[in-house]
RNA sequence: GGGCCGUUAGCUCAGUUGGCCAGAGCGCCUCGCUUACACCGAGGAGGUCAUCCGUUCGAGCCGGAUACGGCCCACCA
């Protein structure tokens, strides 16, 4: 005992009681899952973090919110499962390790070869997933590690498989020629979302084509010369005046010597800007390729040319200039033209250059083989999901981003030409053919021939099919999936879907799902669209969208950035407690919440927006150890509803408030109000009022044993009702509370039913709550706020009581008295009930608190009272201006609402009243 | 260019369907180390609710416009 009281004393040290309650919990498997078990289904699957990076306190807040939802349905006995996880991160993490084999071994991927890099990178990802899942404890998140799940496991891969078959067989998954987002650096294609943009300083060069048969010039303008040599076509407007003659005719094209033709094209040419003509690259630009795709075809069809390699060199297309990179081929290009008299003018210009968000290199548009999935068949189930209310936005303004985006419908490119991820299940053959025997190998692979090729896709990883293949002639695409094609499945493939798992059908589809809003898209509406195609059931019941958190200066935190704290950083500091009570009390409903930055000389990170949590739990840690010493002194009775004093009672109304404030709070996802409700509760209620309040009846040993029959009561409510946001001080508090008192009953409740662990408690009841007790004791609270006012002004002694006579309201008098005490201790006076008549010395201040007239005996000097009273007078008169003008105003009579009206003129009454006492004084 | 969000005390943020004198934490000022807690307690100062117009008996809240800041999406040869 003496060696447990050591921490219990002086202030809360974090450090000393985190991991062993973490360790409890894990050594009674307090977080395993199990479908067997009874209780309504409660599930939510982590968002999983990319393995290539630390966790900053974005991953922080996502994880707190989430661990609070886990724990309270845990305790409401819900059979609650959090699966937590890891996504292998495709581009991003051969990224970084290609980077490193550079760095420390000076070698290419080419090098090593594609199982050499693929290894590393498992060794990379033992190492660094560990840190990920390591932080996650640190914050307490308690997930069933049992169930951890990696994006690239057996388990995961099996469900990418079966998901591709599908969606091959279905016809929804197709491969064509595509312009790309090439990757020059790192040689893949990259998603739109992987791309940002840059400004870049270079020139608008204005070249001149000349027209064929003419001695004219067209003359375009290019911030790209070299494509030239690319250019197939120019276009104009139809309805430009200056050009329109020139349709069907054709330009010569400097430095190729083709003919190109001159065509019309609408949508493309805006004829206010510049000269009003365009040249059309199809191959290496995305809008002159939706030229030559609406061009295809019909009697103006133009031709599509690729005058580059993957390694952005001009290639054989590109005539004398093959060979050469981007950059000099560009300064090549432009010599050579202003040389023949063809370059008109090269100017100064600003524009925004796409580039990777991996490689930070320049995107080439590019066109490549890329095989992509055909969304519309699959957005629009996921569209009338989310219309129909079967997913529920919260905040609901993010609905509108996740229809916004799935409506457009665009295909999804789905193939990386990378070694790092699932690789696409198809062997396919230009030459040789292979014939499915429908009654076996229908089921377990899928066929399609396409312009001379086929491709046969496998459902699984079945070895004598593959060596079938292979004998036959086919190869398998080198080429892996997106990663957000199996981050898409997370839902069920954590599961074990496809296998009819027991775990699958007790938590699918899951409860909520808490994430940032930057992706609703790439990851929210994936998931529902997979999840409605392969179970038919939407993945998740409610998305929940936390805000940002952002650095002191208002940026986002990243990793690129290099502005990302590390929650361990704040746990050394401040505790994991304080962290989570801290960033749950700014989980408000706006976007973004700034949080200003230190660094400390070892290099970590700190904030003092931290104290907050850090002074709570340092609270909390006093309180229970005052209440535990107490309860040990005294021994609680039983307490029966009428021994309870004023206090007693409204506290416990106060505690069912709370309670249903919570419940309210976190219904509504509104996490900072369930952390304001406790705190309220906890920290102004029983430890301002209740706590001190109690004090006197502590030291009578006739009332000891009840007052601390409630305290054991309020304490164990608190920690209940505390535990999901701050689990390991409670919890720690929990077993003291435990070893002190095992039987709580709060006076007029049923029992909870007891339990060696806080997160395996009930979550706390509501019950009525006691208006009358409330309403008195508030009326006891101003009155006693009114008399330290008074004592504060006139610089009381501290420590020496002052004399108060009280000319009592009507209604309160016998309160006074039966409350005497509670107004002495905490208004520090001795009081006095006078009756109407009472005439007061020249020493005694004179203030009126709940309807009661209060005297201060021998505090001040007759002048300053006076001044005091003056300016009370004047404040008064204001007032009674004011009411009187308002309900002078007949519209407002007739009106406002009547309780309102009759508001006004209640306080009209009452300024009126303690005026007049005022006055006659 | 389209869309979303924000602008409330020195700082970081609340403010529910319009209704007394607009709140909290931190910071600041005064007093107090009273055996739970100075990571504390009691009290206090501090706000033309970005600006303008409108609706209303009444606007931080509703409507319109403007300014500034941020985010997302999408393009300009």
């Amino acid at each position: 005992m003496s060696s447990e009281n050591e921490d219990f004393s002086g202030n809360y040290d974090p450090s000393r009681v985190e991991a062993a309650a973490y360790a409890v919990w894990m050594d009674e498997g307090a977080f395993k899952a199990d479908p067997a078990r009874s209780g309504p289904a409660y599930s939510i699957v982590i968002p999983p973090p990319n393995v290539t990076g630390a966790l900053h306190l974005g991953h922080a807040i996502n994880n707190t919110l989430q661990d609070i939802l886990v724990r309270m349905h845990r305790m409401r006995g819900d059979n609650t499962l959090w699966v937590p996880g890891i996504d292998h991160a495709g581009i991003a993490t051969q990224a970084v390790v290609e980077k490193q084999l550079k760095e420390k071994e000076n070698k290419t991927r080419h090098d090593v070869g594609r199982e050499g890099l693929v290894e590393r990178i498992w060794t990379w990802k033992e190492q660094f997933g560990d840190r990920i899942i390591e932080q996650l404890k640190r914050i307490g998140a308690s997930c069933d590690w049992d169930r951890t799940r990696f994006t690239l496991d057996e388990t995961c891969a099996r469900a990418v498989r079966q998901t591709f078959f599908k969606l091959f067989r279905d016809g929804l998954i197709y491969r064509g020629k595509r312009l790309v987002n090439w990757d020059v650096f790192l040689q893949t294609s990259v998603s739109d979302d992987e791309i940002y943009h840059e400004t870049v300083k270079t020139s608008l060069w204005h070249l001149r084509y000349p027209i064929e048969g003419s001695e004219k010039f067209m003359v375009v303008a290019t911030t790209r010369p070299e494509t030239m040599l690319g250019d197939t076509a120019v276009a104009v407007h139809s309805e430009d005046s200056r050009w329109n003659w020139a349709i069907g005719r054709k330009v010569r094209l400097p430095l190729t010597d083709r003919l190109i033709p001159i065509i019309a094209d609408d949508i493309l040419v805006d004829p206010k800007f510049g000269s009003g003509v365009v040249k059309v690259t199809p191959g290496h630009d995305p809008n002159d390729y939706a030229v030559w795709q609406r061009h295809a075809g019909q009697g103006d069809a133009i031709e599509l040319i690729n005058i580059l390699t993957p390694q952005a060199t001009l290639n054989e297309n590109a005539g004398a200039y093959a060979g050469m990179g981007r950059e000099a081929a560009r300064k090549k290009v432009v010599a050579d033209l202003d040389q023949l008299g063809l370059l008109e003018k090269e100017e100064a210009y600003e524009t925004q250059v796409g580039h990777s968000d991996r490689s930070k290199t320049p995107i080439e548009p590019y066109l490549s083989d890329q095989w992509f999935v055909h969304m519309a068949p699959l957005a629009e189930p996921a569209l009338e999901a989310v219309r129909q209310g079967k997913v529920r936005f919260s905040p609901d303004r993010y609905a509108r981003t996740y229809l916004d985006w799935l409506g457009e419908k665009r295909d999804w490119p789905i193939s990386r030409q990378l070694w790092w991820g699932h690789r696409i299940p198809v062997w396919s053959s230009a030459t040789a053919r292979i014939e499915l025997d429908h009654s076996g190998d229908a089921s377990a692979a899928a066929s399609v021939i396409r312009d001379g090729v086929q491709y046969v896709c496998l459902r699984d990883s079945d070895p004598a099919m593959i060596e079938r293949l292979e004998k036959a002639g086919f190869i398998q695409d080198p080429d892996v999936l997106d990663t957000w094609f199996s981050s898409a499945l997370w839902p069920h493939s954590t599961l074990g879907w496809p296998e009819a798992t027991a775990a699958l059908s007790r938590w699918y589809p899951t409860s909520t799902l808490v994430t940032s809003r930057d992706i609703i898209t790439l990851w929210v509406a994936r998931m529902v669209m997979t999840g409605l195609y392969n179970l038919g059931q939407v993945p998740f019941h409610e998305v929940y969208i936390h805000p940002t958190i952002l650095d002191g200066k208002g940026e986002r935190m990243s990793k690129s950035k290099g502005n990302g704290v590390d929650p361990v950083d704040i746990i050394l500091t401040h505790g994991a407690d304080a962290l989570r009570f801290t960033l749950t009390q700014m989980a408000t409903e706006t976007q973004d919440v700034r949080m200003p930055v230190k660094r400390l000389p070892d290099g970590r990170n700190t904030s003092d927006r931290f104290d907050a949590g850090r002074n709570f739990c340092n609270k909390l840690w006093n309180a229970a150890k005052f209440v535990l010493t107490q309860v040990q002194a005294h021994p609680p009775t039983a307490a029966t509803p009428a021994s309870l004093s004023l206090a007693d009672r409204w506290i416990v109304s106060r505690f069912h408030r709370a309670v249903a404030e919570a419940d309210a709070a976190l219904a509504q996802y509104r996490f900072d109000q369930y952390a304001r409700s406790v705190y309220d509760f906890f920290w102004r209620d029983l430890c301002d009022w209740h706590l001190e309040a109690s004090k006197p009846a502590l030291k009578d040993p006739a009332r000891a044993a009840t007052t601390n029959a409630v305290l054991a009561a309020m304490l164990d409510g608190a920690l209940r009702l505390l535990h999901p946001v701050i689990p390991f001080i409670t919890e720690t508090l929990w077993w003291r509370l435990n070893d002190a008192r095992p039987e709580r009953v709060i006076p007029g409740h049923t029992p909870y039913k007891p339990s060696r662990r806080l997160i395996a408690a009930e979550w706390p009841k509501t019950g009525e709550c006691d208006e009358a007790a409330e309403h008195l004791f508030s009326r006891m609270q101003e009155i006693i706020t009114t008399i330290r006012n008074v004592r504060n002004e006139y610089k009381a002694d501290p420590k020496r009581p002052s004399v108060v006579s009280i000319l009592a309201a009507p209604d309160l008098e016998a309160e006074i008295d039966a409350n005497r005490e509670l107004i002495e201790t905490l208004g520090i006076c001795v009081v006095r009930r006078v009756e109407p008549g009472h005439v007061a010395g020249d020493d005694v201040a004179r203030a009126t608190a709940a309807g009661c007239e209060l005297f201060l005996e021998g505090l001040v000097d007759p002048d300053a009272e006076r001044q005091r009273l003056s300016r009370r007078r004047d404040e008064l008169h204001r007032q009674i201006a004011a009411l009187r003008g308002r309900l002078g105003n007949d519209t407002y009579v007739a009106k406002a609402p009547a309780h309102l009206v009759q508001q006004t003129r209640d306080q009209l009454t009452a300024a009126e009243v303690e005026l007049t006492k005022l006055d006659a004084a």
